[in-house]
DNA sequence: TATGAATGAGTGTTCATTCAT
DNA sequence: TATGAATGAACACTCATTCAT
């Protein structure tokens, strides 16, 4: 019942995970230092070796446990919505969410896959596969039969068209309203869904 | 009819293009060697410095020819089309062609902007613009006057639906047909596109 | 009695000063390598940058050091020394002692100095000015007030003296005795200066 | 009697010297680019290669020829002078003549020496010793033969004082008579130099 | 002779990683 | 565990020299 020591966030993965986000975001990969790394997470540099093997583990563990964070939230939220619309819909509204708080971190992070080694790509491929898993199982769903295009392209549209509008709205300087796009996505894109 | 001289291909600046082109595909700006790219270009690595400033200006060179390509491409070949449909379909098979071609090295680039000199950034900006103003154009045209979605929306939908579908199909080592790609954006994106 | 810790001589600042002044002294500051420099101060090429910027922030760093050890010499020595003579031969004394042993490095610096950035330059300049006012400050206590040459001349003609024949000893090769030197110049110059 | 070609000083490689001189006493030896030297000569870089085996060639070259002159000067102005006054004041001026029209090449090429080739080396130490000898020659006439300070001194010491007052006005950015100079000199060492 | 495009060895600097404390 | 000083491999860029024209 009480716990007298409030230990704040005192995982330290947890804590150089959320340090390493805001550099790699900013910077990118290849331009992030280790040292602002440690920086930013309030810790040695040292100390990041006690907890990841290299740098580049650092970036796939991140990837790997945003990409779970939005793996749950697809579940949770799209679990037992009934109407194609609502689904589209809530899939765009969580993705641009996702997007703007992590600022594009996961679309990016497979541009960085081939400076990888092996078995870090895989895992990052593991990620992706994971996240249109999710997306894909509830809007299968609503997808006819025998729809003449397939739920690869469907999705790739979904998702691309979600990287394309925040990149078109940041670029041009606009505030962005993630209910409102996911609106605007299903204006566009679901009355083709629903042909036939 | 004779052309005595042949030359080779002795444009060296294009020469030196085409070699980074290859290098920066396969391994992004920053993991990008010079050594790399003048090996590829079959030129010193000297070489490469009497044409470019630097590797920055190598990538933004890059960057600037090949939007100047896509570009010429767009109006020449959606010049005079008629319909909304074969716009959008003539539209989306160009770019997924040059994604093909320059294998994603535009709509990757503005991935490395922030780690370039001011002045560079600007040339890229420039570049970015006239590709948008390029596809908005013609498209525009059919786009009803009241229509309840932005342009920039629509075409960020568009471009990121490119984007997304041939990312899925190469991740999914599946072939690739950029006119068969075109029929599927028109199938789901026109009906949308069209209302009202 | 008891100093339990030895401290073999850990200013890494000074060792690596030490190392540096024996290569620029040897090659001139732009033919010094960076790497010779960590060599001779038995460290590793990195570790010179936790410490100086860069190279010439090591050069203008040393030239700092020794001129303010120059000058503590000068002011230690010739304070309250009562006759003309003795100044000037401690002057001359000492500056040979200096010559020797930081082998002509300081006389040398300013050579340098055009290829320097401009805050560094003006570092060196600063340096230079304590030297020539410590020089000064004594010596100008025994010129006669109208004395027909200016103070700019005389300690020109005194500091380029040492130099001078340092230089032709060690060309011919010559064993260099500064007391011996400091007699001569006090033969040759004092008549000149106590005249009228 | 008519020479209708003007040859304007074809000689190329006095040209090349000329162009050389100025940037080797703008930059310095190390600093100096070959380009630079075209540049400023106005010739070609292969251009200069056909007249000197190297960089370091043009460098020790133009000392020779810089040295020869130099000799030249000091063999017809001070020849039948007959006061150790005269010589001395005549000595001064054209040594600092000579240094404001070459602004301390000569007395600075000694500090490149280390970086230079084996018999480049040889060759400046020929051209210094022709210069030391031509100022000796004169001078000693007039030094008593049981003069207690060496000629190695005395003339180490003229030399020095014209370097050492020379550069102590450029840093002052004082106008520079040479005349005046000279006469300072005299009245400052030639005391000493009549002694005993 | 003269040119200047091409070369590639050489160097200053950065930064991921290690390890003594 | 945690630290951060130390390391040295790696890389962008320069420039003396060569050589085809």
């Amino acid at each position: 019942m009480n716990d007298p020591v409030i230990t704040p966030n005192t995982d330290k993965r947890a804590l150089i995970l959320d340090g390493a986000e805001r550099v790699f975001v900013a910077r990118g990969f290849a331009a992030a230092r280790v040292e602002d790394i440690a920086e930013e997470a309030g810790v040695a540099k040292g100390t990041i070796y006690l907890y990841f093997a290299s740098k580049q583990e650092v970036f796939v563990s991140l990837i790997e446990v945003r990409a779970q964070e939005l793996v749950l939230s697809l579940q949770n939220q799209l679990f037992e919505i009934q109407s194609a619309a609502l689904v589209l819909k809530s899939l765009v509204r969580i993705k641009v969410e996702f997007y703007l708080k992590h600022l594009g971190l996961i679309d990016q992070a497979f541009q960085w896959a081939p400076q990888l080694e092996q078995e870090l790509q895989a895992r990052l491929i593991v990620s992706r596969s994971s996240i249109a898993e999710a997306s894909t199982h509830h809007l299968s769903k609503f997808i006819p039969a025998a729809f003449p295009v397939s739920m690869l392209v469907v999705t790739g549209v979904i998702d691309g068209a979600v990287n394309g509008i925040v990149l078109n709205a940041i670029e041009a300087q606009e505030v962005i309203d993630a209910e409102k796009i996911a609106e605007d996505v299903v204006f566009l894109l679901l009355p083709g869904m629903l042909q036939r």
